[in-house]
DNA sequence: CTATGTGCAAATCCTTTGCATCAAC
DNA sequence: GTTGATGCAAAGGATTTGCACATAG
């Protein structure tokens, strides 16, 4: 196991997370500098690497765009606005598999340790704007 | 909407996708390179992308490596083992979505309309193997 | 003092794109 | 002949890495 020392840049990002949704690499990147305005980029990959590896953070991966981090290690889920791009939690409890052949994981290629969802769809703000712009 | 003309490696493209699971954009041009030594990578990613944006397959995303292709465009989920890495089909036949409110969807973001899932976990074929480890 | 962290820049990986030429219609 | 497709090479975005120096323990 790797040992690991203090260091004001990490908890800066730490702390950036914690009050931040979704945010990108880079996006943090531009936060810190506020505070380590010489702060380098690869300096926040290697912190959000090891973050994440320690099981701080989460590294979430969608198909459009950047990887985001996520200070919440809960296993949940997340829904993908097509339209503005957004990124919101799902709060579900659970995901309840219904497998076609109805023997209940029999079937399964193997032993499921970790599961992530992502939906997509248009958000409820973009639904409202939707629905004004037919209206007017 | 965008006219398309047929051409011969879009077709062999096609043709590898239906016989070969999940490949990458890489694998593909090895394979495609046997029926035309001088395809380029750029050929088949923009066929992969014309095909995917047609709806006649469709791109996978992983947090770990290279986007895949999948022949299969009927909604379904995947298995990736995190110990040899091969990606699996998981015949589920829907999800549902166990909310923390109980209220079935008023808590949602936005309207869902699509959804991805990724199951990691350790497949039947390298459990079978950790389990001989063990024994030997 | 020793090991880990940092800043910087270069490198890497995957994917897209500009352009001249070629093929489909 | 017009438009879309190709091959090639260069560019692009995101992320990682090598190295010399700084800092925590």
């Amino acid at each position: 196991m790797r040992r690991i020392k203090f260091s004001r840049q990490r908890e800066a990002i730490k702390e950036l997370l914690a009050e931040s949704s979704h945010p990108t690499a880079d996006e943090i990147y531009i936060k810190v500098r506020e505070q380590f305005p010489n702060v380098s980029l690869g300096t926040v990959y290697r912190n959000l690497n090891v973050l994440s590896e320690c099981g701080e953070i989460q590294k979430l991966t969608f198909p459009e765009g950047p990887d985001r981090f996520d200070c919440n290690v809960m296993p949940h889920y997340h829904f993908v606005c097509r339209s503005c791009g957004r990124v919101f939690d799902l709060h579900v409890r659970g995901l309840k598999l219904d497998m076609e052949d109805g023997t209940d994981g029999a079937e399964l290629p193997g032993r499921i340790e970790a599961q992530a969802l992502i939906c997509y769809g248009t958000c409820n703000d973009c639904l409202a704007d939707e629905s004004q712009d037919i209206g007017a």
